[in-house]
DNA sequence: AACCTGTATTAGGCATACCTAAATCCCCCA
DNA sequence: TGGGGGATTTAGGTATGCCTAATACAGGTT
């Protein structure tokens, strides 16, 4: 018998790249390039070409690709990429919130384990945590039908004024910032107000009394919204 | 530059080799045939050749292989062999008691979790279980350096008198078998008498006053030691 | 309209870890 | 001691998922 393309591989490899393709493409799921992805997974351009097509080309396709154009998620592949997701903050906060990882290194664990965890699993540690809808990061938890909320927090970097603002998210992929952002004191919930910012984007804020230096990097990873009123959270 | 046979590959694959080795060896740690492997771990004898002869070629193998004779772990192959049988009989314990897994599923899940965990994770797991020695079907997790205390158990099927005998384990890898005997009440500590045995090997057992049949497959399937006194837990 | 540059694709390979089918080996038994 | 039969090994092949190098394309610029 010949083989044909199988249905659902849902592979590590392939749910990574569903993910990628999910959080490049933004809320809009624009198109994401062949070059975002590649940089984004750590592979070479050919080799996001070559799981691009496997993927497009499969009975029921959880990528839609324009050759030469890029590629976003079908219903399905979003659905399945929801689904990684979800595992991955509910993974992040049971390691967090029970098992009392630094909030630096839950990130990797997660990483790995989230492809290998079965329905119950997922099932369980939500239980377990109160089916939570947010993550150590501050992330949203997808619920499991696929739905999440938009957050509306933008990137530190991109604010124009002084705030005050609250800190929503930090970004979690990496630990080394991460680190250096919670022993600032710069989690979820925290309030700042911006001091100066430089031409080429260093900030100087202020939380708590305390006063801290972002380079542009840092800013990036950190979303933030206005703060309403003082004392919120 | 030339590809040599890489150093410590520590894949899922080579770990559950190591893992059948250890198992099937017995407390005597005698050569495992081909076959032997092949069954247990559902491959063709050929692809067994092809793994053994890959581990023993390596700079430091983790099994000393004797062609058409079988293998055995070399003293490397037995440590990372318990380290995985550690992850495995700790996370079945995790999932039982913090997750409240059923019985029978807790090792399905562990089998897939034991390759892809991480040493933090399985210390803050042990630490949150209080360093448990014993995981939920009785039998002994290895510890940290290697150890493993040898249980003197027998499987009830190659017990001679009528007991009264004490349930130390119960066999986790069939979880038909398992919820069985899970719920005719025979699980670890349980106490039990035979009552009659069949030449072609059924029991038929009583404890907490009922009475249980149990073919061949299963009495083999639960290890028991003689019972001293009654009530012992 | 041709070019140029960076991106994308094709072509050809490699490693892992399986498989089947065809030899080959070991050892027990007649 | 010479088969025979079961186990083992070799040979050759498949699928995944990655790689590099070479080629093709797209879209802006001259």
């Amino acid at each position: 018998m010949p083989t044909r393309a199988r249905l659902q591989p849902n592979t590590e490899s392939v749910d990574n790249y569903l993910k990628a393709i999910l959080a490049l493409g933004g809320q809009q799921e624009r198109l994401v390039t062949g070059k975002e992805l590649a940089l984004h997974l750590h592979v070479a351009p050919a080799s996001v070409t070559n799981m691009l097509q496997k993927l497009a080309a499969q009975p029921e396709p959880p990528v839609l690709y324009e050759i030469h154009r890029g590629a976003r998620l079908s219903v399905a592949g979003k659905r399945r990429a929801l689904e990684v997701v979800r595992h991955h903050r509910l993974l992040e906060t049971f390691l967090f919130e029970v098992l009392h990882y630094p909030l630096e290194e839950v990130h990797d664990e997660a990483e790995r384990l989230e492809h290998f965890i079965s329905e119950r699993f997922e099932e369980r540690i939500a239980a377990r945590l109160g089916h939570p809808k947010i993550d150590p990061h501050g992330h949203c938890i997808p619920e499991l039908d696929g739905r999440m909320a938009n957050l509306d927090a933008v990137p530190l970097s991109d604010t124009a004024g002084n705030g005050p603002f609250l800190v929503e998210s930090v970004e979690d992929r990496d630990s080394h910032i991460l680190r250096l952002l919670r022993t600032s004191g710069i989690r979820p919930g925290a309030r700042l107000q911006v001091r100066t910012r430089t031409a080429v984007g260093h900030l100087r804020v202020t939380l708590r009394g305390r006063t801290v230096h972002l380079p542009p990097q840092h800013a990036r990873a950190v979303r933030v919204r206005p703060a309403r009123s003082p004392h919120i959270r």
